[in-house]
DNA sequence: TCTGTATTTAACCAGTTAGTTAATTACAGA
DNA sequence: TCTGTAATTAACTAACTGGTTAAATACAGA
């Protein structure tokens, strides 16, 4: 994996278990355990996905005795966000738009424009 | 890499290269030599990192004799948008809130209120 | 200081990724 | 049909990923 700022944020991204453990972390501060609990996996495997979240600032750990609570931290998601941004266009542009003239043009609208 | 929709976009957004090719066909229709002329590496490289992008949907994939033209397909990026979106929220209140918030104590408000 | 709980580290494994070079396929045109 | 160009496939390699189990570390409290 590429160790720029954006790739990092996407590959991190690039798991259900690790987006599952962000969403979880909207609801505040979680441990370990906490955070682990809902998964079939061993607890080492939950330390390393905290790593890769860590490693690319979506998570912050603090220290509380034996407890490291993490906390979401959202801020890289805004330039994953900005990147996307720029695509906007573009996606409606897609099939779903080809989807939309294909119908248009059945109903009888030769010139295959909604508006 | 875990084979879910937004598993595979995202990995294959986790990619300075493939994100380069993204922006590339902003410009419209390419040919795998055009997409490949500005990077150093060889064709059968470009012709995986295009493999990962088609897996991904994110482009398509034509036929002109014996160039094969892709084009962007910026329909899947709409779903990674949808995820992200929801995010919006904690983005603005991380770090660069916690910073505002200490400025703010410093300006001399107490309460750190913006608003 | 001993015990129990929370978490990480070490060592390992199987599968994937991103790249390489060499060979192959697909096609247009002389 | 032969030649040149476009692109993919094959075979290989080194590094990374996501998981495991077993051991180590860090701490609170009796």
């Amino acid at each position: 994996m590429p160790d720029d700022h954006l790739s990092t944020t996407f590959a991190a991204l690039a798991d259900p278990t690790r987006r599952a453990i962000l969403a979880n972390l909207i609801g505040g501060e979680k441990t370990v355990t906490e955070i682990g609990a809902p998964f079939d996996i061993s607890m080492p495997a939950i330390s390393k996905h905290l790593k890769v979240l860590e490693r690319a600032g979506l998570i912050e750990r603090g220290r509380d005795a034996q407890w490291r609570p993490c906390t979401l931290n959202a801020a890289p998601l805004k330039d994953a966000n900005e990147w996307l941004e720029s695509y906007r266009e573009f996606w409606t542009l897609s099939f779903d738009r080809l989807d939309d003239y294909l119908k248009e043009i059945q109903k009888g609208n030769p010139d295959g424009r909604t508006n």
